[in-house]
DNA sequence: CGGGTCATTTTTGAATGCAAAATGTCGTCC
DNA sequence: GGACGACATTTTGCATTCAAAAATGACCCG
């Protein structure tokens, strides 16, 4: 019998364990972006003492998630429109990549997760499992570049971006929009067109970025 | 008067002070890789006790330089040839961004300060000396960018790299090959020949990785 | 009634302490 | 001579403790 494969969550170090349930809890949104965050009441809902809250802290930060402010405690790092402008470019350069690279090292079983996971993308369900299926699919093109040090960094991008949806609600137009894209994109990678698949990807993802921002610059105005 | 520009490693929390102070360790390449990293041992030679260290490993290890392994310490991460070649391959990624929003984006300042970073690295000092301002030049570049978020990729990446120099010495062939290169890419810059700059860039960092695996199998066989 | 100062409380940063896991050592047996 | 296993030692992971810095609030003065 295979291992009862455990979540990222509730294995490893206990430091691991929170770096994954507090970036989870920054993912879903329940700490608002600039709110402040008493280590004694996340030791209190972790069950665990501060030093390991505290690792997990300093990691998050490099990640990105959060702020340290020296002597005067963490926030939720807060979405400032230039740096979402600037997540995004960066992503956009990642997304090249991944088409050139995906495009010519997909496996059959990159291929057949690819397909599979733009098909779930095909009947959508409420907003909240579009957006994960979005990101799946998008990851999945991802994981078939077999490239590891281009993976972590997508995924750090992607989760940073994700945090976003909490601000900007997702435009029913824009979404509608990226069906088609997305079957640009599949078009491209069926036919292993790396070049076609680079300037698919690299425009959806400039598209996403631009409807974004539009949204923020009319909610800040 | 001006503050006297504290360095990065004797300012601010303790951790902090340990992430640079332990990254710049591992940059000189006192610990070779793989080595166990026994924290005691640190703690003395900081002054410190091992928990803002602890802290400080947590987040080395987001960065890449050393490997935790739960319950039996930390390492010096392994330098791997096929991992060498992903953080070419990604680093690849970011040089073509560059190309392409420096020759753009760049302001005088950037210009000048690119200028000088080129010239600096005309007169060839020690070996040392020129893998340092080499690291500056194209820094000069990344910063030219104007985005954060690409900029602290870039460090990183150019970091773990940094480490391999004590694996694989420079090679004066390719030193001089570089050179050459530089000329090209400044060219391409001066012009703010976006496109021309990003495939420069691209090609050198390519070349440059190859040399580096071409030496590391060589010394593996 | 508003602004400012000082004492109190809270929260953070780092050191210490303790239990569990891993490592190393020695002796035994084959 | 080498493999295996019990014991002692070391090292790690986490909780606890202590000191310093920031936040809070009471009080006074204008």
């Amino acid at each position: 019998m295979a291992a009862p494969a455990l979540s990222e969550a509730e294995t490893g170090t206990l430091h691991e364990q929170i770096v994954s349930k507090l970036r989870a809890v920054l993912l879903n949104g329940e700490l608002a972006d600039g709110t402040r965050i008493p280590e004694a009441q996340l030791c209190l809902r972790f069950g665990i003492s501060r030093t390991p809250l505290r690792e997990a802290l300093k990691v998050l930060a490099a990640e990105g998630f959060i702020e340290l402010r020296p002597n005067r405690g963490s926030i939720v790092a807060p979405i400032d429109p230039v740096e979402v402008g600037h997540l995004f470019e960066m992503k956009g350069a990642l997304e090249q990549m991944i088409g050139r690279l995906a495009a010519v090292r997909a496996t059959p079983e990159d291929a057949e997760r690819i397909e599979r996971a733009h098909a779930a993308l095909g009947r959508p369900a409420d907003p909240a499992a579009y957006t994960a299926l979005n990101q799946d699919f998008h990851r999945a093109l991802a994981v078939a570049t077999h490239n590891p040090v281009l993976l972590q960094s997508y995924d750090n991008l992607q989760k940073r971006v994700l945090r976003l949806r909490f601000v900007v609600n997702e435009n029913p137009q824009r979404v509608l929009e990226s069906f088609g894209e997305h079957e640009g994109i599949m078009v491209a990678f069926r036919a292993r067109a790396r070049l076609d698949l680079a300037e698919r990807l690299e425009e959806h993802n400039r598209l996403t970025g631009e409807a974004v921002m539009r949204t923020l610059k009319g909610e800040s105005a």
